[in-house]
DNA sequence: AAAAAAC
């Protein structure tokens, strides 16, 4: 039964069959027949640790260091010629062969970040023409055509060349020459647009021009990054430490990631973790008494782990990649300092930025020691930026440079969304429905469907897999090894149906997604835009199934509005509710603080920069009246967010040096890719 | 009335 991997188990057969254990040098450059085996390292110890009874612990979490950077030794690129390698971090990508073998899997199996930022694969970098690119702001740098336009340093080049890199995305073209000169950015850029490597690059190219931050004395007893990441999610972070390392290689450049989830043998040395899997064994073998032990000597190895996390911290960090709350705790303990930042970069900066995160932000970014504005450069990316975001964002920027990006692909329609109707009651037998249809098409396609609650989550896969189908659920209750194995489990398509929570709507790199299905709809209208922009990549069409309740109706008009903008067909009923909810439910019950008052911009990455609609007022596009509800102008008046006289004419070419390009204005239609 | 993010 295929639903047996539900509790994310994996197996005998189903765990064990994909492990590639030990790869062999002369072999690594082999094709890989899972690209996911080899990109997200399944270890020999997964199937060990993911035994019953050992979830609790969370060891598929890192603490710091994912894979290769924790080990005790650090990673074979910074000289140690990789003489403590282990199984684990040959399974993942230990030398640059693998990364390559990596990315071009990837690639073909339609990465998300990579596809977009890569130059190969399938890309139509011909659509990447046609795409409005704005960027409004003081003396914008000129964008660039080539990589080669820009000097980077020569290992970045290579190591860019590697990559197979070929020509800059539109959001790279504009995005490094900015970060480059060393100017604050904040960019509005689609996922899969390549922002990952449009901040990642111009950063390592600076700290290989200012020289390393990481020696190998280690005297220093508190790391002290030159350059931070922060991202909304664990596994995000995990992500752009994959992605980062990439072009850090044999750069000397070291990249260290820290999320929560604490895990066990990601930071142990081998042995470490052979000799923790066997006393693991004996316990269990051994019955109650054994678990015990187990137990007292698990404790045992937490503490080793952060004397282990200690040890790498002090040995050096140039770029520490981390999600908030783990950051913010090795900076109260003393073990990172902020004080040597010089670039900050926040990923997904609207969700950073949004109700939940903003306080931990502004306390790392503004209490923690960081250098001010001015004295660090900032960036800021994603997909969408509301006008509210972009207010409290200017607090951490200087001078900044707005740069928004249009969406690739949004002609082509690749993702065509259907609304139905379907009532609290009725959506499990509505989707089982649509599942058996696709079941019956025989493919092996991905369906990822959210929930609006975690409980919710596990209800649904529970209910799917009660009903023979293979689903499995991620949501942040779950420990972070479940999380990691559901979503390798998903990619794998051993469980090709992901019931997920808002965990896994941004930046999450899931190829191959063809179908999104809101089994509930997110109060948020860019949630929206984040969960279908996980399908239709790559050139595949996708397709986004709704089910609209009447929980729904404040969602009614916004959503109206982004289905007219992408060419989409909108039931009738689905316009008659916009039509009725229009000034009843403006901004009421919206979790976000931007809420209702975001309308008067443009939404769904055709935003623009808040600080032109200063003194402008709603300029043609996206009339004020998008949300009902506030006239964008009431915040305007708090005059509170000092200084900013508004900049140059927010149409591109005249004024203060705005670039634009493309043909058309930056709120063009289509929403995510 | 949610999700996420530390131990």
């Amino acid at each position: 039964m295929s639903w047996d991997f539900t509790g994310g188990r994996g197996g005998a057969g189903g765990g064990r069959a994909r492990l590639p254990s030990y790869v062999p040098p002369h072999l690594r450059n082999a094709p890989v027949a899972n690209p996911y085996n080899a990109a997200y390292g399944y270890s020999p110890y997964s199937a060990v640790y993911n035994a019953p009874g050992y979830g609790q612990y969370g060891g598929g979490g890192y603490v710091l260091g994912g894979q290769q950077d924790f080990a005790p030794r650090g990673r074979g690129r910074r000289g140690r010629g990789g003489q403590r390698r282990n199984e684990y971090e040959s399974s993942s990508s230990s030398s640059f062969a693998d990364a390559i073998a990596e990315k071009f899997n990837e690639l073909e199996v339609l990465g998300e970040e990579e596809a977009a930022g890569g130059g190969g694969g399938g890309i139509n970098f011909e659509a990447y023409d046609d795409i409005p690119v704005k960027a409004t702001g003081n003396e914008v740098p000129p964008p660039v055509e080539r990589f080669d336009e820009i000097d980077l340093g020569e290992g970045l080049m290579q190591n860019i060349r590697r990559c197979k890199y070929s020509k800059p995305t539109p959001v790279q073209k504009h995005a490094i020459p900015i970060a480059v000169a060393g100017r604050d950015l904040m960019a509005c850029a689609q996922t899969g647009s390549g922002k990952t490597a449009a901040f990642c690059f111009p950063i390592i190219s600076t700290i290989l021009k200012n020289g390393l931050n990481s020696g190998p004395g280690g005297t220093r007893t508190v790391a002290q990054p030159s350059a931070l990441i922060l991202s909304p999610t664990r596994e995000l972070s995990c992500q752009i430490h994959e992605e980062a390392k990439k072009f850090a290689f044999k750069t000397g450049v070291r990249i260290v990631v820290a999320y929560g989830g604490a895990s066990i043998q990601q930071q142990l040395g081998s042995s470490c973790k052979w000799a923790f899997c066997s006393i693991w064994l004996v316990a269990h073998l051994s019955g109650d008494v054994g678990l015990r032990l187990f137990n007292s000597v698990r404790f045992f190895f937490y503490g080793i782990c952060c004397v282990v996390q200690l040890y790498n911290l002090e040995k050096g960090v140039d770029i520490l990649v981390a999600t908030p709350g783990r950051l913010a705790d090795m900076i109260d303990r003393g073990r990172v300092s902020l004080k040597m930042i010089k670039h900050l970069a926040l990923d997904e900066a609207d969700r950073m930025l949004d109700m939940g995160f903003e306080p931990q932000i502004r306390k790392i970014v503004q209490q923690m020691g960081m250098p001010p504005p001015g004295q660090r450069q900032t960036m800021l990316f994603s997909a969408t930026f509301p006008d509210e975001i972009q207010r409290l964002a200017s607090d951490f920027l200087k001078d900044y440079i707005f740069l928004s990006v249009g969406r690739v692909g949004s002609s082509t329609g690749l993702i065509s969304q259907k609304i139905e109707l379907v009532q609290d009651m009725d959506k499990r037998s509505h989707i089982m429905k649509l599942l058996h249809g696709q079941k019956a098409n025989g493919k092996r396609d991905l369906t990822l469907v959210f929930t609006e609650t975690k409980k919710g989550a596990d209800a649904l896969e529970y209910y799917l897999s009660m009903s023979g189908l293979p689903a499995i659920a991620i949501h942040g209750d779950k420990v972070q090894m479940e999380r990691e194995r559901a979503l390798r489990s998903f990619k794998a398509g051993v469980t090709p149906i992901l019931v997920a929570t808002d965990v896994a709507s941004r930046g999450l790199d899931i190829p191959n997604v063809s179908h999104v299905i809101n089994f509930d709809l997110p109060k948020d209208i860019d949630d929206y835009v984040h969960r279908i922009g996980r399908t239709g990549r790559a050139g595949k069409s996708g397709l986004a199934t709704a089910f609209f309740s009447d929980q729904n109706m404040p969602l009614a008009k916004p959503l109206v509005e982004l289905m007219k903008e992408s060419n989409q067909e909108v039931p009738p009923w689905l316009s008659e509710y916009a039509k009725s909810s229009s000034n009843t439910y403006s901004g009421g019950g919206r979790y976000r603080r931007y809420g209702g008052g975001g309308g008067g911009g443009s939404r769904h990455g055709g935003y623009d920069d808040y600080r032109n609609d200063y003194s402008g007022g709603g300029y043609g596009g996206y009339g004020g009246a998008s949300y009902g509800g506030y006239d964008s102008g009431s915040y305007y008046g708090d005059n509170d967010y000092g200084g900013y006289a508004a900049p140059p004419a927010w149409s591109g070419l005249g004024g203060g040096g705005g670039y634009e390009l493309g043909t058309e204005a930056v709120v063009a239609s289509g929403w995510d890719m």
